[in-house]
Parts: structure tokens; sequence; C-alpha cells
RNA sequence: CGGGAUGUAGCGCAGUCUGGGAGCGCACCUGAAUGGGGUUCAGGGGGUCGCAGGUUCAAAUCCUGCCAUCCCGACCA
């Protein structure tokens, strides 16, 4: 037995080193990226790991096709100039852009970056596709890398200097469409959340933490095991910010030139951290059956004389499943024994898996393991397609409820600065000052990441001047 | 970007203090037996000791610089 190479990290959900050693391990483990790759925050994305992020990003794209956007890809590299037209975005950026200021052995005339995000490589070129109310609305999206040149702890898919990107942009005629948009967005974003089993808060950051240059974000964060936030989406309403800067008008039915209103909506690679994060355990991790690379698994357990037959037996099961799109595999490695299997399967996250030898053969029943629960259950072949269906969509379900509960359970009100000492989502009273935001900031070593996009009632005052016009805010560290 | 720790075979580590032979476990390869929860035995292959300089007759080991990883801050999606 070799007991201390195994995976034998316990899912302890509040110590952030523990965390971060399971993390990297499990990740590893199943397979999802290299964190070799001797550039600090730039990891490779192994076959299995860019399976999943390519199933994620399939879904948002048949969201983002559903309503009217079309795909696009802009350039990598934006020249100075461009970049620097809006003030706010600048210095909200220009610190963690990287230069391109050499092509072989001479300078370039201007230097060019490599876009942190894209407004300045797209707005320009907005100001050209835009000439009148027909061009609009403009609805864009694109799945890039942008890089961003911050922060020494990097970590695989939450905190890369590399990124892989989604990003949407839209242009509207007046503010309330713009509005509109952005509703519509966060609807994508609830049912892409359901489908990636990540519930979530959806916050309207504050005025000294919303992106730069917009007129105001939303942050959409999930809670994980460590009690810290994760923001996984962000969307934001620019206004004619951009516009102005960029001279993107439009001629209006009366013949009236006009700025265009923006909101941009982006994702990244996040996505799959917080999967990790919040569904895995300490066998590995837990991959929500709609974006598993491989949603069942089937593990021939061959031995004896009946090898053929039951090789034979899974193939028609298999088959089968896709006839059905269920994205199946068989685990046919002959001198692999099928405990080794039972553990691959395991830390791959594959939801599902059927274990089938010679009794299933004998009897035409199949055993069905889920990954989350490690029920263990016999069903007859002719069942086959429906159990399956059934506990993907059990499976799902059960994911995206345990994480929001954890979620509920860890959202507790205070009253008092005092009272907040644990790794949880505070909800307080602040009265939406600066000021006072700042102080409870600083008090408290957290993060105001704001207030419910969709506002809620609250009594309280304000935690620091007792205001009582206080808003409910939610007060958390970062991740 | 500030502070701390680490870097030796694919992975996990010992060896570094006190300079002289590059090792262990797992994984991998070959063979046989085994086969429903990480098989066993036998044999075998694999390392610029993170990189670059320096000190020395001699450097994994001492010194300097850099790179990367992990932790704590600051910053961010």
């Amino acid at each position: 037995m070799a007991e201390k190479n195994k995976t034998k990290i316990p899912y302890e959900k509040v110590d952030t080193q523990y965390y971060s050693q399971w993390y990297n391990k499990v990740i590893e483990e199943a397979d999802l990226t290299d964190k070799r790759y001797p550039v600090k925050g730039m990891n490779i994305w192994k076959p299995y790991g860019w399976k999943l992020m390519q199933n994620i990003d399939s879904r948002t794209r048949k969201h983002m096709v559903n309503t009217d956007h079309e795909e696009v890809k802009f350039p990598l590299l934006i020249p100075e100039d461009e970049f620097q037209k809006e003030a706010d975005h600048i210095k909200g950026f220009d610190d963690e852009v990287y230069w391109v200021t050499r092509a072989g052995r001479n300078e370039l005339d201007i230097p060019l970056l490599l876009r942190p995000t894209s407004e300045t490589a797209m707005y320009p070129v907005f100001d050209l596709w835009i000439r009148s109310h027909a061009d609009l609305p403009l609805k864009i999206f694109q799945m890039v890398n942008v890089f961003r040149y911050e922060t020494k702890q990097t970590r695989a898919f939450t905190r890369m200097r590399e990124i892989h990107f989604f990003e949407a942009h839209t242009c509207h005629e007046t503010g309330e469409e713009a509005e509109e948009q952005i509703k519509q967005d966060l609807e994508i974003m609830e049912k892409l959340s359901k489908k990636l089993c990540l519930p979530n808060l959806e916050l309207k950051r504050t005025e000294w933490d919303k992106f730069p240059g917009a007129e105001y974000t939303v942050g959409v964060d999930s809670l994980l095991p460590t009690g810290r936030l994760l923001q996984i989406a962000g969307i934001h309403q620019y206004k004619t910010n951009f516009a102005e800067a960029y001279d993107i008008m439009f001629e209006d039915i009366e013949g009236e030139h006009k700025y265009v209103h923006q909101t941009t909506y982006g994702m990244s690679a996040r996505l799959v951290g917080a999967i990790v994060g919040i569904h895995g355990d300490e066998k590995g991790v837990i991959l929500p059956p709609a974006i598993a690379p491989i949603q069942v698994r089937i593990i021939p357990i061959t031995y004896g004389d009946k090898q053929n037959d039951i090789l034979e037996y899974c193939q028609k099961i298999k088959e089968k499943l896709e006839s059905s799109d269920i994205r199946t595999d068989i685990d046919d490695r002959e001198d692999v024994r099928p405990g080794s299997k039972f553990y691959d399967s395991e830390r791959k996250g594959i939801p599902l898996r059927i274990d089938i030898g010679s009794n299933e053969l004998e009897d035409k029943t199949l055993t069905l393991v889920r990954r989350d629960t490690s029920d263990k259950k016999e069903y007859q072949f002719d069942e086959l397609i429906d159990k399956v269906k059934h506990e993907i969509k059990d499976m799902e379900q059960s994911l995206f409820e345990n994480a929001e509960e954890f979620l509920q359970e860890n959202i507790v009100d205070a009253d008092e600065i005092s009272e907040i000492d644990e790794n949880k989502i505070y909800r307080i009273g602040w009265c939406g000052n600066r000021g006072c935001g700042e102080e409870i900031e600083e008090t408290t070593d957290r993060h105001i990441l704001g207030t419910l996009y969709d506002g809620e009632q609250y009594n309280g005052e304000c935690i620091i001047c007792g205001n009582e016009e206080a808003e409910a805010a939610y007060l958390c560290k970062k991740e």
C-alpha cells in the first residue's frame, strides 16, 4: 500500500494555506492545468482543462448568440495613444499593462500594449462602425486572452497575468436601453450560474471599487470555502463616458448627433477556479455535469474468460449514451486494476461512473456511481438513459443547492464593528458615504462589495455614523 | 510592489549547517502472477541539483544577482 503518496489533503474550509495546498494539488491531479510554465502567472491549459473551459465558453456563446450578440476577435496589441483617451480607465490599468516597445532591434514609433481588456482596442473602431441609429444597438463579444501585470501572488485560474477572458461590449441609443442590457446580462449570468453550479451575489460596487471608467459596476461574487468572495463576473454601465472619450456618436431619427450609451459584461477562467474551490472534496475536483468534458465514464471490470463480452457490453452502453448526447468514455486500459480506475475517475471529477463486470453482464444491469455523493445504484440496461439523465439533473441541482446553502449560511448580520471577526460575509448598515465606507474597510480589513443590485429592505443604521437611512452593504474578504 | 519560506528525476522528499560518491519513496519500462476500491514479486531506465556569475585543487552544499513557487500584506477579474 502506497499510503503516503495518495491525495489525503482534507477539504479544509477555513485555513487559507491548507486550502491553497489542496487547490494546487487537485487541479494538477485532475489534469486541468500545468503550472510549470516558466513565466509567472501564465499557465498551460492541458487538454482536459481546456475542454472544460471550452464547454463553459460554448454555453456562454450560446447565450450571447441567443440575445443577438455577434462574436468578433480584435487584435491583441493596442497603440499607446488610443489607450490614453479615457482618463479614469488609464488610471485603473496604467500600472499593470505589458508594453511592446521594440521590434527586432528597432524602437517602435508608437509603443504598443497588450490589451488588459479591450475597450481601448474596440472603441476607436466603434466610432467608424456607428453612423446612425440604424447601426444600433451594436452588440458584440469576444473570447480572448488579456494581460495584466498585477499581484505577486498569482494562482491558477483565479489570479493570472494572462487571463482567458470573455467580454461583451454593447452600444445603445439611450440610457434606458443600456439599463435593459444590464438586466439581460444578469439573466444570462443566472442561467449560466445554474449550469455551472455557482450560486452568487449580484452586488452594485462602491464608487471607489467600480471598473475604471464605468458609471457603475455590478460584481458577481461567489463564496469560496475559505470564506472569501471571488468575483466571477463584472457587468458595467459606462453611460457615455467612453463614447465621449472616443467620440462614438450616432445620428438619431431627428438628425441629431448623440453619444452612444455603452455596457460591458466580462467573465474569465475564474469560473473554473470557483467550480474547483466550491465543489471539490478530499478526493479531488467535482465537475458540474453540464460542462464536464466527460459526463459518464464506463469502467469495465474484465478478468477471467468474459473480457470480450464485457467490453462489448460497455461499448453498447457508450453508444446508447452518445446517441442521447451524453459525453461518455470507457476506461479500457489493460493492466490497470479497477480500483485505480475508480480513483482516476474521481480525481478528474467525472460526474457519473458506470461499473460493468460479469455480474452486470449476466443480469443485463449496470452499476451507476455518483461522484458527489458516492451513491451506488444498480439499474436495468433498459433504464440507462432515463437514469443517467435523472442523475445528471439531480447532481446539478444538488451541487447548486449545497453551494447556495453554504453561501446563505455564511451571510450574517452585524450591528457593531466588533462583531466582525470571522471569515464570513457580513451584512451591515451603511449610509453610502465614502468616508464611512473607507472607515469600515480599514477597521475591519475587509472590502465593501456593495449593495444588492436588486435592492433590499433594511432597517438598521449606518454602522459608523448611525444614520438611519442606511442601506444593507455586504462586507467580506476578497480572494 | 514590501516581508517571509522554498527550489535536488514526472511528483513528494533526504542530503546543504560541517565542500570531495547524487540518493530514497511513488510514478515510469520489462517479465510473471494478480484482477468488483490505489496488486505483488523480480529486474530496469531516468537528474544541466531553478538559472547566471563568483570563491575553491574541488560546489547540490559557501557568496552575489536573477527567475519561479508557496504564505502574509498592498493591488486586481
